[in-house]
DNA sequence: ATGATGAGTGAGCAA
DNA sequence: TTGCTCACTCATCAT
């Protein structure tokens, strides 16, 4: 109701009190006393009411900060929590395909050794093993230094 | 400032309009010229002030109603996400579990293979063979059936 | 005119 | 008493 940028309010009538809002404010208990001395039963208690509206008038201006402030730090925990999900999925997604590659490895290597368990060595099996050791060695050493450390 | 359910305010002065405050908020404004008819100036315009306050208590009750419902929202989706988070990471681990597995698994398959590679077959590697193999086997078929569906 | 919102006010609770 | 918060009112803006 009262917008003290527009229309100021002063008590500029009769007596004139001769305290400004910021004073009366931020005045201790003793020094209002002071104040109240030479004043009427009844100017005193329009005194303390008027600094108590004006503490009211600070108190519902920190209620409005303290809601918007609130407000902004959900909106901020919303987005780091979505910034750790979009990295949590990224990371699953590549540790898959990893695991996928091994798989794929690991059954060529499984077929060759079952080959090998069940007859002799042929000169074309001594070739095949090498050549899919090989692959899977130099495979194996790159998706690990680009995305994990080995385990102790 | 007024609390309907403490101190219901009534025009119960002089004149008695006859009017509750449900009934005049909710009046079209046809209705609400026929209420105006035979009332002086005055009592037109406090009539419609009146009702123009009383709407205005209506918005500021969307207001704060509107103000907590979004905070709501927010701490809603909040949790929403922190339980994606938990999710992501726990498969996440469980997957990491699962590729060292196979990465374990994988080298003592390779170790073989590279033996059996430089030299001619012996008993004792046929049968650490068919010992790796099959363990290898059951631990791939259980992990793969209890978290990943098999890529096409 | 209607609806929404910031600021100020008093009531009332809590510390 | 002090601080906070709710409901209300008014000013102001937008539609």
């Amino acid at each position: 109701m009262l917008l003290p940028c527009v229309q100021v309010k002063k008590e500029t009538g009769e007596n004139a009190p001769m305290l400004s809002d910021d004073e009366l404010v931020s005045m201790t208990v003793r020094e209002l006393n002071q104040h109240l001395r030479g004043l009427t039963k009844e100017d005193a208690v329009r005194l303390k009411q008027r600094r108590r509206t004006l503490k009211n008038r600070g108190y519902a201006a920190s209620c409005r900060i303290k809601r918007v402030t609130q407000k902004e730090e959900l909106e901020q925990q919303k987005t780091e929590l979505q910034h750790e999900v979009d990295k949590l999925a990224q990371e699953n997604a590549s540790i898959k395909l990893e695991l996928e590659a091994l798989r794929s490895n690991y059954e060529a290597l499984q077929s060759f050794a079952r080959s090998v368990a069940r007859g002799p060595i042929t000169p074309a099996k001594v070739v095949a093993t090498t050549s899919v050791i090989t692959i899977v060695k130099s495979a194996d050493h790159k998706t690990s230094s680009a995305h994990f450390s080995t385990p102790s």
